[in-house]
DNA sequence: CAAGACATGTAAGAAGTTACATGATTGG
DNA sequence: CCAATCATGTAACTTCTTACATGTCTTG
């Protein structure tokens, strides 16, 4: 039940946010950590309502609502924090596809990694751009957003890493029995 | 339907397996990578026989049933990894509170990431015992396991020096507003 | 003969996806 | 005035999780 507490924790941040200003939080800083379809966000929004973790704090134009934490929500959130563990969900459809390799030519084999690795770069641009555009400020959201920012960066680093080492490793096999 | 496509290769490079032989090869060697349940991996095996891309060859002791790829299975295969783009799932909980640290207390940021560290370092011997336990030989299914095993200690390795990292961050931050 | 491994399944509910559906406000 | 953006929701379907349920074979 993460979408619930990642919302809990954007709004507890956010107070006075709209579900589409939390959807559009999704999309550029969350993207990367948890992602969140439009129509989750708001079953979402309509559940916390409902269990009285959070509430319409003023409705605007369009129908908006604006919601803030509500005590309950915010004691949840900090039990969420403190004394639940978070559990490593292991899904990655692209090191998936890797066990499988065996079964298509190599041609294909290369260009999979190959493709693989652009997507890779641009991703890589994306968060960059994110990166500049994102005014980084001294608050909680931009000193911890900093640091998943961070991670990503790694990570992708380290993915790209991975993709040359392995076509190489493709082209030239370490054959104990050759 | 990533899990369709799983237990299509991995029968594909196993023909004769059972559900049981199966959940233990999801266990070992794809647990890093796509996990499944007991009970998704029984009601696959069901739907893929239904849709006529796997079939019963033999039935064994205690109600055994060994699997078989048919023509069409293969042919399913193949279009899944030549044809379709895997999607990235960006979904990682640990990442995730990392966004909402500020929420809690300095001690508490602190332990979480140790916490995490731990973890890693835990997951990190499994990787180990099981590269030892697994006796690697010149197949498709060895071969590509060995890439995949390698991300895999990549990956860890990255995210055990992003920690270190992020712990000497929140220690003594790089306020550009001191 | 008992414990442990082998072996398969069902049911209920939660979470996630895709598509549809509608309408208001604002800026050029 | 019209296009883009803002704004919220519903419905149908698939996927995943957790728990329950049952029975067989092998080995010491």
């Amino acid at each position: 039940m993460s979408l619930r507490h990642a919302v809990l924790g954007l709004l507890a941040e956010m107070d006075g946010s709209s579900g589409y200003d939390l959807m559009r939080m999704f999309e550029v800083s969350l993207a990367n950590v948890w992602g969140a379809t439009q129509s989750q966000l708001y079953g979402e929004l309509a559940k916390l309502t409902a269990d009285g973790f959070i509430e319409v704090v003023e409705e605007g134009p369009r129908g908006r609502k604006a919601y803030g934490v509500t005590a309950a929500g915010r004691e949840e959130l900090r039990r969420w924090l403190t004394e639940t563990a978070p559990k490593a969900v292991r899904r990655d459809e692209v090191l998936l596809r890797v066990f499988f390799l065996g079964l298509v030519t190599p041609e294909q084999r290369e260009e999979y990694l190959r493709g693989r690795a652009a997507e890779l770069a641009e991703r890589q641009a994306g968060i960059e751009a994110v990166e500049e555009a994102v005014s980084w400020g001294e608050d909680d959201l931009s000193r911890y957003g900093r640091l998943v920012m961070e991670y990503g960066k790694r990570f992708m680093a380290m993915r790209r890493e991975w993709m040359e080492w392995a076509l190489r490793e493709l082209e030239d096999p370490p054959t104990s029995a050759r």
